[in-house]
DNA sequence: GTTCTGACA
DNA sequence: TGTCAGTA
């Protein structure tokens, strides 16, 4: 990281995120009401989200994909940003993310999953994204 | 066209 | 969790 990326600038508008995680609108929703995400909200009461939120939600769906229940999965991503230490460590990957892996994740899941909508599309949009931080 | 909330199955 | 309704 060269310089202080905004990694939680939101950007991101709820139809990205689905096609970005792979998760329904209903189930974005429900993770916030639980408290594991923190959308911004605009004054038309749009969620925006961050990159943050993105990386946040991508690990819910490593812990939902290994069918870990939502009372673990919550306990791991309690606070929707303070990274206090949890008691159980259900993946290794409980670490942040640099900047480097967050994009390698978030393809992963792209290619992974095959969206049928344009993954180039939230590709470009991402590469945007993240060229313009680092500029 | 996209997203929002509430609600029902 | 999917989906439909009525909005903004």
């Amino acid at each position: 990281m060269v310089d202080p990326v905004p990694r939680d600038m939101a950007v991101l508008t709820i139809g990205i995120v689905k096609q970005l995680t792979g998760f329904s609108l209903r189930q974005i929703r429900y993770y916030e009401d639980l408290d594991l995400i923190a959308p911004y909200r605009t004054q038309g009461d749009q969620r925006l989200y961050s990159i943050n939120d993105v990386a946040r939600l991508l690990h819910i769906k490593d812990l939902v994909d290994q069918e870990y229940p939502m009372w673990q999965i919550k306990q791991v991503l309690k606070p929707p940003s303070m990274p206090e230490e949890p008691k159980i460590r259900p993946t290794p990957s409980e670490q942040e993310l640099d900047d480097g892996q967050l994009l390698r994740d978030i393809r992963g899941s792209l290619q992974t999953r095959r969206n049928p909508t344009s993954p180039s599309m939230i590709e470009g949009q991402l590469s945007q994204f993240f060229r313009q931080k680092r500029r």
